[in-house]
DNA sequence: TCCTATTAGTTAGACGACTAATTATTAGTG
DNA sequence: CACTAATAATTAGTCGTCTAACTAATAGGA
């Protein structure tokens, strides 16, 4: 019972991903973002001002991630930091100009690329895909929790 | 027409492809293995004495982000650099005896996650899934070829 | 044969992400 | 009220990855 890794269904979604996150960066580099901003850029779009823990658990990332992405990200001019006046522990994320314009580009190719992923897809096999998906998330959550 | 990226397949599957690394690196991190390794190791189990330059290939990977993965592995003695007797540019990379051990604990870690990501998948359900992940994967191939 | 081109690998510096330890500030409790 | 708990953010150090610039060695052509 010999195992093949490159024959292990999360070992072609990794390239996947890669090849995603390539494709994405293509269109955007001019924009001055960085291929692991946009869920970020994103987040702020449909909120802005949110506090860095906010976003922490938007993006699923941990405080110090998010601590370096926004230094990057302000030093880029994307974004900038500001204290919250009611508690000083917390500073608060908003979009500056620049940071408004790389979110339209960012979201032309965000959808650029998930259409072009869905080329020759038919509604069912993307409705079943994205079941498929998340049976797998499901899964892979309950692993963590059985064993941490 | 408002785009949600949460919405979005690559995003869940962005998740996933997160939540499977953090899974196998709980079954593996005792044996001094990282989670980007583990794809390096099968491959020298597949063959020993590979130079880094098809690794690089296999991997998919800059020989330059090797060369930093086969200095830390083999600080941690998991592999070992040798020069080519013919050709001096190349040095060929093989395992160790502490590497070997580790490859069994890395295959056994992904066979059972693979087997947890798949738990309430027909067989049909896996077959479509992995032939939409090719689609998806094919599909950005291409894109990268119209946009390089 | 010698000089140039190509090739394999490395280094430096950046981005993306994590853990563990640290700093400030706020909240709670005796 | 004072002292301790908990919370938000940061820093330091590591791993994973990339690009660009560099070194060393081989291959090829004039």
């Amino acid at each position: 019972m010999d195992f093949n890794y490159s024959d292990t269904l999360t070992h072609l979604m990794g390239h996947v991903i890669k090849l995603h996150r390539q494709s994405v960066d293509l269109l955007i580099q001019e924009h001055d973002v960085y291929p692991g901003q946009p869920p970020l850029l994103l987040r702020l779009a449909e909120q802005d001002g949110q506090s860095q823990k906010e976003l922490a658990n938007k993006l699923q990332v941990t405080p110090a991630t998010l601590t370096v992405m926004v230094n990057r990200m302000q030093r880029t001019g994307l974004v900038i930091r500001k204290p919250d006046p009611v508690d000083q522990r917390v500073s608060r994320v908003f979009l500056t100009a620049k940071g408004r314009q790389a979110i339209d580009a960012v979201k032309e190719a965000l959808q650029q690329i998930e259409c072009k992923c869905l080329e020759n897809f038919s509604l069912e096999e993307k409705l079943l895909f994205r079941r498929l998906l998340w049976q797998m998330h499901e899964n892979l959550q309950a692993f963590k929790r059985e064993n941490t």
